[in-house]
DNA sequence: GGGAATAATAAGGGCAACCTTATCTTAATC
DNA sequence: GATTAAGATAAGGTTGCCCTTATTATTCCC
């Protein structure tokens, strides 16, 4: 099972479903919007997918990953994020580049070369955004962490990985300096879903909560 | 200029036609069977093409590429001679997949990719088929060989290197030990376009005119 | 319970790249 | 110069994935 190759499309739609909620169902319009389709052509795709098993629509309620849809969603993300710790490690291309070109080679990646290409970096465990890399069968465990978002004033958190695919969400927490690793403390947080203030690297850096939304920390121990 | 991105159909075309030949003209029957096409499409894709100024038809005659195509299509043979090298040295992939898979990878490949690959292998100058890879602008220089198919009888030649990209081609010469370096002595021809008689390595082989085609041998010195 | 936002469905289109079938043109060869 | 093979062209079809516009259905929330 498993081996009918999947549309680079599809792929797109099954990384974002997984990206967006590895269980619980996603709306249509979230995935539209992550995917910079209409909703209508949403509703188009979601039908087929859901017609190949790979999904599962509840009308008006959304979209979810069957186990099938599960299990290869978590294929193309251990591609594309293996494709990133080359193309970080080793080819040196800038942090900001590295979800688009891994996202073209993800689709174009046979299983014998995921997995020797696994191999030949050691079998990484995450991404350099600091996501988990799925196992050869899909399966992953998420990263125990929660969104910056949630973090309450005062608390010092660290960055455990850094979770966005828009290239201008991306270069904006790069500019700010969050990075996986990173200690940050959140300072003060604006009403009415007003932006964070943080303390990242002795910098005072202002982010707004949907972007907050991005950034996956632990609360920092000690 | 070329800074277009081409379709992936376009940039198989292109490098079927480098491949069959850099600069003459190439049949439209030539490019289709290579293509696995109909002769229709093949024709409805050159005028595409054409309309492009990727290449230049002439009807009735063939079509070759234009200086801007040749550029293009040395860039495409350029990429997927580098992923060919990296799957084969690196990841250690089969030597009769290597082909396959780089064609995959090429068309996903950003340029900035393909330079930073470049410099992490180290510039190599040929594939692990002993084909030269193209310099970053598209242009390179061709083997001085001669396909093994026109050494006479008698003579010892030396392999540059396998040229096809038919996988069932690449599994059966590399069956017959013909790989770059290897010595062989053409001990018979059959007539009537028939096959050649082989001394590869100690060992006596067959092979037919048109697959000798695809090896490209020089005249061994000495 | 009614209005707003979201979702679903229907109908019609577009585009790239392929296909088939059929007709016509040109080139190559005896 | 006629035949044949190869190539060109026309017409119509398919598939996947996207689009717009319009209508209808549902859910959520005050």
């Amino acid at each position: 099972m498993t081996i009918q190759p999947l549309s680079e499309s599809t792929e797109m739609y099954l990384k974002a479903m997984a990206e967006l909620n590895q269980h619980e169902t996603v709306a249509i319009g979230r995935l539209a919007g992550r995917l910079n389709v209409t909703a209508v052509s949403a509703n188009e795709m979601v039908r087929r997918l859901s017609e190949q098993g790979l999904v599962k629509h509840t009308p008006y309620k959304g979209a979810a990953l069957t186990k099938k849809g599960r299990e290869a969603a978590g294929n193309v993300v251990r591609r594309q994020r293996l494709w990133e710790c080359f193309l970080h490690d080793q080819l040196k291309i800038e942090w900001t580049q590295l979800y688009e070109y891994a996202c073209s080679l993800e689709h174009a990646t046979a299983p014998e070369v995921t997995e020797a290409l696994a191999v030949f970096l050691g079998s990484p465990k995450t991404c350099p955004h600091g996501n988990p890399i799925p196992a050869a069968d899909g399966s992953f465990t998420p990263l125990n962490g929660i969104p910056l978002s949630e973090v309450s004033v005062g608390q010092t958190v660290r960055v455990l990985a850094v979770n966005a695919s828009a290239k201008e969400v991306i270069v904006h927490l790069h500019e700010r300096g969050l990075l996986p690793g990173r200690k940050i403390k959140v300072t003060a947080a604006a009403p009415l879903q007003g932006p964070l203030t943080l303390q990242v690297e002795n910098r005072e850096v202002a982010l707004g909560l949907h972007l907050a939304e991005f950034v996956i920390v632990e609360i920092h121990s000690k």
